[in-house]
DNA sequence: CCTTTAAATCGAAAAATCACGATCTACATA
DNA sequence: TATGTAGATCGTGATTTTTCGATTTAAAGG
């Protein structure tokens, strides 16, 4: 459970994956028209939506984020709803500044 | 000449050029034994002492942190000196936290 | 010149990553 | 129970990355 830099740095090294954990920054902007509450996190199916990737694609790119500790997960019935960690993505850039 | 976030992450997402990057952070305590004075940079053969990978790999290793960026060369006669790019190493710091 | 030394480049093998469709699992609902 | 939906997982090619030894380039010294 504690944080890997090297799986965070690993899991950063995709466009995609940074792209989706910049856009969760604001949900509003990028995500207003899902069905369900924004406070609910993100639903698994708008970024599929929103970055034209296969279901299959996006579903192992969410993994790998969750994995490396930058997005936790919240089931709720049969939908997955993501949101990014604060505390843990807070802790690898502190590290990485002090680090670097 | 622009820095390229995508590129500096994938420079980031192999251990061995982070580590090459924190060594250099104090050379005093890592290559304490260059014939070279320290001001001069780290000399390339330094780093294939200290990683023991070979050669050509760790010229490979150098090349991608140079292309990313994050490490500006001077070379003096046959050898080849490397010294971290603190401006852009700064930037890169700073848009990846206002961004991510 | 010839040899040595340092480092970049080349070519190839091995490993890892990425993307897809197909399948499986879980939940919801008729 | 049967159907539909959401998402994870599997199997598989395609691409990229990593690593090495061999070669090439360039400078230094005899």
């Amino acid at each position: 459970m504690t944080i890997d830099k090297t799986e965070i740095l690993k899991a950063l090294a995709h466009p995609t994956r940074v792209s989706f954990l910049e856009w969760m920054r604001e949900p509003g902007q990028h995500f207003c028209e899902q069905a369900h509450p924004l406070e609910m996190g993100i639903c698994a199916n708008q970024f599929e939506k929103k970055c034209g990737l296969s279901q299959s694609t996006v579903s192992a790119h969410l993994a790998t984020l969750e994995k490396a500790g930058l997005l936790k997960t919240n089931r709720v019935g049969q939908w997955a709803f993501y949101r990014r960690d604060e505390e843990n993505i807070a802790s690898f850039l502190n590290d990485l500044k002090s680090t670097l």
